[in-house]
DNA sequence: TCAGTATGATTGACACATCAAACACAGGAG
DNA sequence: CTCCTGTGTTTGATGTGTCAATCATACTGA
């Protein structure tokens, strides 16, 4: 009896092959210019968006792991650079002393800032001018339903 | 006079993000079926791939980096790695003794023999299934507007 | 109370990526 | 032949990401 297709065919594959490969380098180029506009990796953009986007500029380290979508494990490593470079401090949690207090500390607040326009304006220029409008609601259609079928098939994030 | 618009809307920034950060789990997980399926990491498919297209499974090193789209500085150290575990070697160029061959060693030959099917049902699984076939094709049209712009931009690659 | 376990976070080891500097040979000018 | 410069490749330093193991504190049940 004839069996679903197992693998993708030609055209499936340029397609898959394009796909990927160029968001790869649209992230490596974006990454590029956010580090020489500003002198932040994406990682620490992101999480001073997190952190700017709270009341007082602090957060429990589980809930930013949350927030940014990454390990705890890898968040603690990327925290440990940005302590030395003064972006945040990390403080003993009031009510669970496990837990840890990030802080954005003034530095951080400032590189923030001061990196958001650019950023932006990055993200205009490479990605948004770069689209039609249908294009880009396309794009938006892809990345949901690529995102439900991952967590169909078991992947939380 | 009014100005062109800077930065891009709420819809557009959401798009954006959903798009880019979709595409960074996408290759996340992808990266670690190949690796737990088959041991490989996506460089190493990359490399494999490419000799494994030539005729004898050799190739200039500057034109494997071409081949594959990296910097010398990456190949090279990715080629370390890849030659301790056997799967390539380095011999001198016979015609001019600067450059290096890489050779393609039997484990090698293996390793992406037995990876190549593992691989392509996960690209189908996790991306083809994932999408209806006008999405694919949008994806793909994506992918060559968002390269041109790049291109056009003064990126290269 | 006090084991035992669960939870929040960190650590260490290693693979991967990028940049700038170094190294090694080739090829040409004198 | 010898210096000079260009090209192919490697190296070292540092930042980033993942996994497994660990540490420290909180909680729970006998």
């Amino acid at each position: 009896m004839p069996r679903t297709r197992q693998l993708p065919d030609r055209a499936e594959l340029r397609a898959w092959r394009d796909f990927i490969e160029t968001t790869e380098v649209l992230r490596t180029v974006l990454a590029g210019r956010l580090q020489s506009d500003t002198g932040l990796s994406p990682g620490d953009y992101a999480v001073l968006l997190a952190l700017s986007e709270t009341e007082h500029g602090r957060m429990r380290s589980s809930e930013l792991a949350a927030q940014v979508g990454w390990e705890r494990s890898r968040l603690s490593h990327h925290l440990g650079r940005m302590e030395r470079r003064q972006l945040i401090r990390r403080e003993k949690a009031a009510t669970d002393s496990r837990g840890a207090q990030i802080v954005l500390a003034p530095a951080g607040r400032t590189a923030f800032r001061e990196a958001t326009a650019p950023h932006l304006r990055a993200v205009r220029e490479l990605f948004v001018d770069a689209l039609t409008p249908a294009q880009i609601e396309a794009a938006a259609g892809i990345a949901a339903a690529l995102r439900e079928h991952l967590v169909r098939l078991g992947h939380r994030e």
